[in-house]
DNA sequence: CTGAGACGGGG
DNA sequence: GGGTACGTCTCAG
C-alpha cells in the first residue's frame, strides 16, 4: 500500500462489469501525473415516502427490470425545508441507471418524489468526499498498471482526504491552429491545417509542413502535425491544455481533419479521441486526463461585466486589455494566410510569427486566467473543465449544492421543462430604481455606492426560498417592502451562504493587504477574493433564474423592492439633511454634489456617509468611491466622468457598434475626451463641426468610412437583406468567392432607395461618390448628439443647418 | 411594444 | 450521460 497527496484536476469515471469505478486525476506534490480509481462508490437518490419506509424498501428490492437493478435501500434523515424528514436512500447498480429508476421509483405507491436524482457521478464523489478540484487529496491504495498515460496509478483503499496547501506546479501549455482557406473562414471538411503552435513555460513550436525560423519542427505532413502535438503533450506530460475559442472551433477542426486523414487522434490520457459536445450554442471539446480550458469562456462570461460592450471580445482585444503592448498579439491579415502561405520566404515567416505568437500569447492570458479559473472551481467545488464552462447562475448553484450538503438539507430539483417555460412565461418585475439625471455638465461630483447592496439585502431581510411567506411566522412577521415577510426563526440556506461568502472575503482583504503586492499569495487571495466577489454578486438573479433550484421569484422581487427603498432613503437624506444636490442614482449608487458645485462636497459627504451608515441594518453599508472634477450626465444610464486622476469613467454612451464607421467612432471618442478634460462645450461642437465639413468637403478616405461586417452563413440563407449582404451579391456575381466566413468592408454611397441598395464594395469604391448625407446624418451626428443635446445643442446646430448661437465661431 | 432572428469567437 | 441549453441586440410588424 502506498500513500500519496495530489492535486485534483479532473474526475470522471468508468464502467466495468456493469458498475462504475470512479477516476481521479491529478499530480502529485512531487510533480508526477497519477490517476487514482476508487470501485467503492456507488450511485444513489434520495426518495420522498408518504407511507412507512420498510413497505416501500421492500417493494423496490423486489421490482425486478431489465432497465435498472436497485440494490439497496437505507433509512436516512435529511433536513427537508428546513424540518427534519425521513428519505429512502436508494442505491442503483450503476449511474446511468438513476433516470430510469428514479422515474419508476416516483410512481410506485407510497413515494412522494425523488430527489438528489440528476448530479452527475463524479460531481456527486466530490460532494460527499469533501473535496475541492485544484486544491490537495491525500490517498492510500495498491498500484497497478494502468494503461493510462500517467506516472502513478492507484487503485484507492479507504476514503479520499482533502488537504490545505499549495498544488504543485502543473503543466501548462497553449495552442493555436492555422488553416489554409483561400477565401471566407476555413471549413475543416475542406480547408486543411497548415500549422499548429504550441507555447508551455519553456517551450515555443510551430509544426508544419515547411522550412521556416528555429521554432518551427517541419514534417512531413497534415496528420505529421497531429503526430507532434500528440507526442508534444504526452512528452511536456501537459496537464491543463488552454486556447482560444477552441471548443467552438480548434478543437472540432483536429477532430474533422484527423477523421478525414484517417488517423485516431489522442490528444488525452488514454485511447480515445476529442469529446465534443454541443448543447444549443455552447460547445465543449473534452479529452480524458487532460484539462481542456477554452480561455474564451472566461472572457465571456467571467469578464464580460468587466470589459463592458465597447470592448471587443477577440484574443487581439484581450491581450490589449490584459498585456502590455510588446506582449500583444502580432496581426496580419487574415485574409491574406494563403498568400503569406504560398508567398515569398520572408511573407512565410510572417505567418510563422504569426502564428507563434497566438499561442503565447493565449499561453500569458492562461498564466493570468487559470490561477482565477482554479479559484472558482475550488470555491464552488466543481472539476475545472465544468467551473470554466459554467455560467454565474450554475456557479452560485454549485456553491449552494455542497453548502446544503453540508448541512444535511436535501438539494432542490432543477425544474422540469414545463416549470422553466411557466417560469420564463412570468411577467417581468419591477427592478432597480434609477433617478433621473440632472442633464448636463457638473463639477465636483461625490461618488457613493452601497457595498454590495443585493448580497446584504439578502442576508439582512433573511430572503430565500425556504424562508418566504413561511407558516410559521404568518402574522407575525412584518411585511417588508414588496409585501412579503421572510421567516424570523430559521435562516434561509442563501443568506448563509452569502453571509459566509461575505466574512470570507473581508478576511481574504484583510490577509491581502499583509502580502506584498505581485507575490504567488498575493495573487491567489486577490483571485480567490475575485471569485467570491462573482459569487456575491450573482446570487441575486439566481434567484429569479428560470433553471434555478433555489428559485423563488417573489424573493427575488423584494431584494430589487428593497434596493428601491434604500436608494430613495439616502437620496433623500442627502437632500433633506444635508442641503446636497444628487445629481444622479442607479441601483446601488448616488453621484452628488453641493448646490454651488463646489469642493466642499469632499467634508459634507464625509457626514453624510456617516449618517447613513449610521442608520443602516447590520451588514449594509454605503462607501465613498471616487470624487469627480467633472461630468456630463446625458440620460438614465449614459455619462462620462473624469476624476482627479484624470482617469476617464464612461457608460452607456459607447453605442458605438461594429456597424459604425471609425470616423463616427473617432469623433465621439475625441468629444467626450475634449468636454471632460477641458471642460469646454465650444471647443467639442467646433471638433464636431470640423468633421462635418471634413465629409461635406470631400476629405475622407475609403477607411473613415468603411464598415466591416462577416458572412455567418451562406448567402442564400439570409432573409433580411443587409448592407453587407446586398455587397456580397455583388461580390458574388463579380466572381468572387464570397462564402461564410467572408468580411465584407462596404460604403454607402449616394442615390436614392434603401441603405443596402446604395451599400458598395470598399474595393474599388469611388471615393467622390459616397453618400455625404448619410454619413453625416446616420453616422457623425448619432454617435455625438445625446451628448451634446445633453449641453443645449440640437442636431439642427450640430450640422451647421442652424446658425445657433455659436454662429461666431463658424459665420 | 412584442416576437423572431441574428450574432458572438475562430482564420 | 445521474447535465437539454446564453444574453443581447436589431428589425419588422
Amino acid at each position: 500500500m502506498t500513500e500519496h497527496t495530489f492535486c485534483l484536476l479532473d474526475i470522471d469515471y468508468e464502467l466495468v462489469n456493469g458498475k462504475a469505478v470512479i477516476r481521479m486525476f491529478g499530480r502529485t506534490k512531487q510533480g508526477k501525473s497519477i490517476v487514482v480509481t476508487d470501485k467503492s462508490f456507488e450511485p444513489y437518490f434520495y426518495a420522498l415516502l408518504d407511507d412507512g419506509f420498510d413497505a416501500v424498501k421492500k417493494k423496490l428490492l423486489e421490482k425486478k427490470t431489465p432497465d435498472y437493478e436497485i440494490v439497496k435501500v437505507e433509512k436516512v434523515k435529511k433536513l427537508f425545508k428546513t424540518k427534519e424528514t425521513e428519505f429512502a436512500k436508494v442505491y442503483t447498480k450503476n449511474p446511468m441507471q438513476v433516470r430510469e429508476a428514479r422515474e419508476a421509483v416516483k410512481r410506485m405507491d407510497g413515494v412522494k418524489d425523488y430527489f438528489e436524482a440528476d448530479i452527475l457521478f463524479g460531481r456527486r464523489y466530490i460532494l460527499d468526499k469533501k473535496l475541492e478540484p485544484m486544491t490537495m487529496v491525500k490517498v492510500k491504495g495498491i498500484p497497478f498498471d494502468s494503461p493510462l498515460k500517467v506516472d502513478i496509478a492507484i487503485d484507492m483503499n479507504g476514503e479520499p482526504e482533502a488537504l490545505e496547501g499549495e498544488i504543485p506546479k502543473l503543466n501548462v501549455a497553449s495552442f493555436d491552429i492555422e488553416a489554409y482557406s483561400p477565401k471566407g473562414l476555413p471549413q475543416p471538411e475542406n480547408d486543411p491545417m497548415i500549422m499548429l503552435s504550441v507555447a508551455s513555460d519553456d517551450k515555443k513550436k510551430v509544426f508544419s509542413t515547411k522550412e521556416g525560423p528555429g521554432f518551427v519542427k517541419v514534417v512531413k505532413d497534415e496528420k505529421g502535425i497531429l503526430e507532434e502535438f500528440e507526442k508534444f503533450l504526452e512528452k511536456e506530460d501537459i496537464d491543463v491544455i488552454t486556447a482560444y475559442n477552441s471548443d467552438n472551433f480548434d478543437m472540432p477542426y483536429l477532430s474533422t481533419r484527423a477523421k478525414l486523414l484517417k488517423h485516431k487522434i489522442k490528444l488525452g490520457r488514454d485511447e480515445r479521441g476529442i469529446n465534443l459536445k454541443s448543447k444549443g450554442r455552447y460547445h465543449s471539446a473534452g479529452v480524458t486526463g487532460r484539462e481542456h480550458i477554452d480561455l474564451f469562456h472566461y472572457v465571456n462570461i467571467i469578464l464580460r461585466g468587466a470589459l463592458g460592450q465597447v470592448n471587443k471580445r477577440t484574443l487581439k482585444s484581450v491581450a490589449g486589455h490584459f498585456l502590455k503592448e510588446e506582449e500583444g498579439k502580432k496581426d496580419i491579415d487574415w485574409k491574406q494566410i494563403d498568400k503569406y502561405w504560398k508567398g515569398s520566404k520572408k511573407d512565410l515567416d510572417t505567418l510563422y510569427e504569426y502564428s507563434m505568437t497566438d499561442a503565447v500569447v493565449t499561453k500569458k492570458l492562461s498564466d493570468i486566467f487559470m490561477p482565477r479559473e482554479y479559484e472558482i472551481a475550488k470555491l464552488v467545488r466543481v472539476p475545472l473543465f465544468d467551473a470554466s464552462r459554467t455560467t454565474y447562475g450554475q456557479l452560485v448553484e454549485a456553491y449552494l449544492m455542497w453548502n446544503a450538503v453540508e448541512r444535511n438539507e436535501v438539494i432542490p430539483n432543477r425544474p422540469v421543462d414545463e416549470e422553466r417555460e411557466a417560469r420564463a412565461r412570468t411577467e417581468a418585475f419591477e427592478g432597480a430604481f434609477v433617478l433621473e439625471p440632472e442633464k448636463g455638465m457638473h463639477e465636483n461630483v461625490a461618488l457613493f455606492d452601497f457595498r454590495s447592496l443585493y448580497p446584504t439585502i439578502i442576508i439582512s431581510h433573511n430572503i430565500d426560498q425556504s424562508t418566504i411567506d413561511c407558516d410559521c411566522c404568518k402574522g407575525k412577521a412584518k411585511k417588508v417592502a414588496g409585501g412579503h415577510w421572510f421567516c424570523q426563526k430559521k435562516k434561509g440556506l442563501m443568506p448563509i451562504i452569502l453571509k459566509d461568502i461575505l466574512e470570507k472575503r473581508v478576511e481574504i482583504k484583510k490577509e491581502l493587504a499583509k502580502q506584498k503586492k505581485g507575490s504567488d499569495e498575493y495573487v491567489r487571495l486577490n483571485n480567490t477574493q475575485y471569485a467570491l466577489k462573482i459569487l456575491a454578486n450573482s446570487a441575486y438573479g439566481y434567484l429569479a433564474y428560470r433553471g434555478s433550484r433555489w428559485y423563488t421569484r417573489d424573493g427575488a422581487s423584494s431584494v430589487t423592492a428593497l434596493g428601491r427603498e434604500y436608494i430613495k432613503k439616502i437620496v433623500s437624506i442627502a437632500e433633506k439633511e444635508f442641503d446636497l444636490k444628487p445629481v444622479y442614482g442607479d441601483t446601488d449608487s448616488i453621484f452628488i454634489t453641493t448646490k454651488d458645485e463646489s469642493p466642499k462636497i469632499k467634508e459634507i459627504g464625509v457626514k453624510f456617509q456617516k449618517k447613513v451608515n449610521d442608520e443602516l441594518p447590520g451588514v449594509m453599508e454605503l462607501e465613498f468611491e471616487d470624487l469627480f472634477k467633472r461630468g456630463v450626465f446625458v440620460a438614465k444610464k449614459r455619462y462620462a466622468m473624469i476624476n482627479d486622476k484624470d482617469e476617464l469613467k464612461i457608460k452607456g454612451l459607447e453605442f458605438v457598434r461594429r456597424d459604425w464607421s471609425p470616423i463616427a467612432k473617432e469623433t465621439q471618442r475625441k468629444t467626450i475626451e475634449t468636454l471632460l478634460k477641458d471642460g469646454d462645450v465650444e471647443k467639442a461642437f467646433k471638433i464636431v463641426r470640423a468633421v462635418v465639413k471634413r465629409i461635406t468637403d470631400g476629405d475622407v478616405t475609403v477607411e473613415d468610412l468603411a464598415v466591416y461586417t462577416d458572412l455567418s452563413r451562406p448567402l442564400e440563407k439570409y432573409l433580411v437583406t443587409a448592407p453587407h449582404v446586398a455587397v456580397a451579391k455583388i461580390m458574388k456575381r463579380n466572381g468572387e468567392d464570397v462564402r461564410t466566413g467572408t468580411t465584407i468592408g462596404y460604403v454607402i454611397s449616394e442615390g436614392g432607395g434603401l441603405v443596402s441598395e446604395r451599400a458598395k464594395p470598399v474595393e474599388g469604391f469611388n471615393i467622390k461618390t459616397y453618400d455625404k448625407k448619410y454619413y453625416i446624418e446616420h453616422q457623425i451626428i448619432p454617435a455625438v448628439s445625446r451628448v451634446m443635446e445633453a449641453l443645449g445643442y440640437g442636431e439642427d446646430e450640430l450640422m451647421g443647418k442652424k446658425q445657433g448661437k455659436l454662429s461666431e465661431y463658424f459665420g
